[in-house]
DNA sequence: CAGAGCACCTGTGGGC
DNA sequence: TGCCCACAGGTGCTCT
C-alpha cells in the first residue's frame, strides 16, 4: 500500500500521539508480525522505553526510544492507529498492539498480515539495505546520474529496489516516468544526463505534490480515523489504461514490468 | 549482476 | 448466486 508520501502522512499523524509516550506493554495478535523476531523478545526490548522522535526511513517508520528504535513497516494493507482501548477492541485484522503511557494503544491493522514491527539497538543494518531518500538534499541530479551510470538494468525495476533509492513504489515510478517522458524499460544506464535531470525533478516534484495531498488512496490506504489521501486523482497514469493521455490524447497502455503491472503512454514516452 | 518465479496473506472484482 | 482466476500500493528468497 503506502510508499513514501503515505508513509510521511501516518508519520505526521502519529507523532504527536506517541512521542514522549512510554511503552508499558506490547501483544502480537499475529506471531509473524515481529518476524523474524519471536514477539515476547521484542516485547522485551520495547516495554518500559520511551518514545522519542517519530521519522520516516524509506518506507519504514522509525520510533527512536530512550535506547534503540522500533521499525515498521505497513507493506500492503498496514495501518497504524492510536485509539483507546474500547476503540481499539472493536477494530478487525489487528495484528499487534503498543499500550501506551497515557492508557491510549498504538493499534497495527494489517488484512495481509504482510506488515512487520521490530527493534534495533542501532540502525545501521537498516540504514545499510537502503539507498539515498529522493527528497533529501543530498540527492542531487549529479549522484543520480553517478548512480545509474552502469546500471544494466531497466529503469522502473531499478527504481523500485530499495537498496537503490528509496521509498519509491509502483504509484510514483509509473508516475515519474512519465512526467518525464521515459520508457519503464529504458535501460538505466542509457539516461543521459540531461533525461537525468529531468527525471530527478519529476521524482521530486511526484513526491512533494503527493506529500501536499496526503498522499494516494486507491483501496485501503487510511490515516488517522479514516482519512483518505487524496492524491488519487492527481495520477497521471497509474490505473488509467485506456484513457486518454493528459499530454498527447494517445490511449495509455497498461504493460508488465518485472511483474508488476505499470501504465505508460505509448506514444510519450520513449526508450 | 539481472530477471523470472514464487512465497507470504486476504479481499475484491470480472467472467462464465 | 456461486465458483475460479487474476490481481493488488511490497519485499525477500531461490534458481537460471
Amino acid at each position: 500500500m503506502p510508499e513514501l508520501p503515505e508513509v510521511e502522512t501516518v508519520v505526521s499523524y502519529l507523532r504527536p500521539h506517541l512521542e514522549e509516550r512510554i511503552i508499558i506493554g506490547f501483544n502480537a495478535h499475529w506471531p509473524r508480525v515481529t518476524a523474524p523476531a519471536l514477539p515476547e523478545d521484542f516485547a522485551r526490548q520495547v516495554t518500559d522505553r520511551t518514545i522519542g522522535a517519530v521519522q520516516r526511513r524509506g518506507k519504514y517508520i522509525i520510533l527512536d526510544l530512550d535506547r534503540g528504535n522500533i521499525h515498521l513497516h505497513l507493506r500492503m494493507t498496514g495501518r497504524l492507529l492510536v485509539l483507546s482501548p474500547s476503540e481499539a477492541d472493536r477494530q478487525s485484522h489487528i495484528t499487534a498492539e503498543f499500550d501506551l503511557s497515557d492508557s491510549r494503544r498504538l493499534v497495527f491493522r494489517d488484512m495481509r498480515k504482510f506488515g512487520r514491527v521490530g527493534y534495533l539497538d542501532d540502525l545501521a543494518p537498516l540504514e545499510a539495505r537502503l539507498g539515498p531518500e529522493p527528497l533529501s538534499p543530498q540527492f542531487t541530479p549529479r549522484v543520480f546520474h553517478r548512480l545509474l551510470q552502469g546500471r544494466q538494468r531497466r529503469i522502473k525495476p531499478l527504481l523500485l529496489d530499495q537498496s537503490f533509492i528509496a521509498g519509491l513504489g509502483n504509484i510514483y515510478v509509473d508516475e515519474a516516468l512519465f512526467l518525464a517522458r521515459i520508457h519503464p524499460e529504458t535501460p538505466a544506464s542509457r539516461l543521459t544526463f540531461a533525461r537525468t535531470k529531468v527525471l530527478h525533478r519529476a521524482i521530486q516534484d511526484i513526491l512533494m505534490e503527493s506529500i501536499q495531498h496526503s498522499g494516494t488512496t486507491i483501496i485501503n490506504f487510511q490515516y488517522g480515523e479514516g482519512n483518505t489521501g487524496r492524491f488519487r486523482e492527481k495520477l497521471r497514469v497509474f490505473r488509467r489504461e485506456e484513457q486518454p493521455c493528459s499530454v498527447c490524447g494517445t490511449p495509455l497502455v497498461k504493460i508488465r514490468v518485472a511483474q508488476r503491472g505499470t501504465y505508460l503512454c505509448p506514444a510519450c514516452q520513449l526508450p
